[in-house]
DNA sequence: ACTTGACCTCGAGTCAACTCGAGATTGTAC
DNA sequence: GTACAATCTCGAGTTGACTCGAGGTCAAGT
């Protein structure tokens, strides 16, 4: 199964100027019909949606860019694709970490005016 | 106690230059000195260290000021102030969801790769 | 009196990550 | 055979959050 780059787009929900972009940063290289256009393939599919998830824990393009120069290479890059995850990994650690600590805190703040406004409600 | 910008900038650890970006923004309004120097009170400090909370929470800056409007009102704003955390809450405890997933998922990955690796040594 | 350092304002520059639009091409549908 | 929809490239514009620098003020130290 192979998709254009509207489907494409469509099937993912990334705009097609998105897709293009991310091309044109080196993330993703779809193959190319006989007329130029954009043939996506399966393993592109599975592939973006790993982009995606690398997006979503906040790691910047230069560094997914980095991934997938290796994953390009193939095996003997294998190592190294493992190193770079296992060091976001930490990071992603570190920062739910920090964000449990920040919604701790944040219900602290919000008991807090709880409190003020229920006294307050008291006082009429 | 009060500063100038300087040692507020060393205290906190931000910028000078970020500092009156906020005060543009309209985040921190510190008072100013008969030469027109700002002068930063305890008050503005613990303000500023929960204004970076609510940005190491991926609050954006335009929220923020909202929320330092309803502040510099006063009491009868507290339970807008205190909506609008209990809504940014919400959103925190989504995002920290989605990112335990996503860590579980980094780990598979991972494993995965272990696996390709120590398997790969056997071979030889 | 004059240098120095911290401060001021205001406008412009930067960076990441898109987002948009013009102008050209191409494949299908009437 | 022509309209149209989807595609292409390339360059420019946008947004958010800073970041920088020029040019000026002002108080303290020598």
């Amino acid at each position: 199964m192979t998709y254009t780059i509207g489907e494409f787009s469509r099937l993912i929900n990334l705009s097609i100027h998105t897709l293009r972009y991310y091309e044109l940063e080196e993330l993703i290289a779809p193959r190319r019909l006989e007329n130029g256009r954009r043939c996506y393939s399966e393993n592109d599919l599975t592939w973006i949606q790993f982009i995606r998830r690398l997006k979503d824990t906040g790691m910047p393009i230069k560094e997914i860019q980095k991934y997938a120069k290796m994953r390009a290479i193939g095996d003997p890059t294998l190592e190294g694709r493992m190193e770079l995850l296992i060091q976001h990994r930490q990071v992603l650690h570190q920062e739910i970490k920090q964000l449990e600590e920040h919604l701790e805190n944040l219900d602290d703040k919000i008991d807090y005016y709880k409190n003020v406004i229920v006294k307050r409600q008291e006082q009429n």
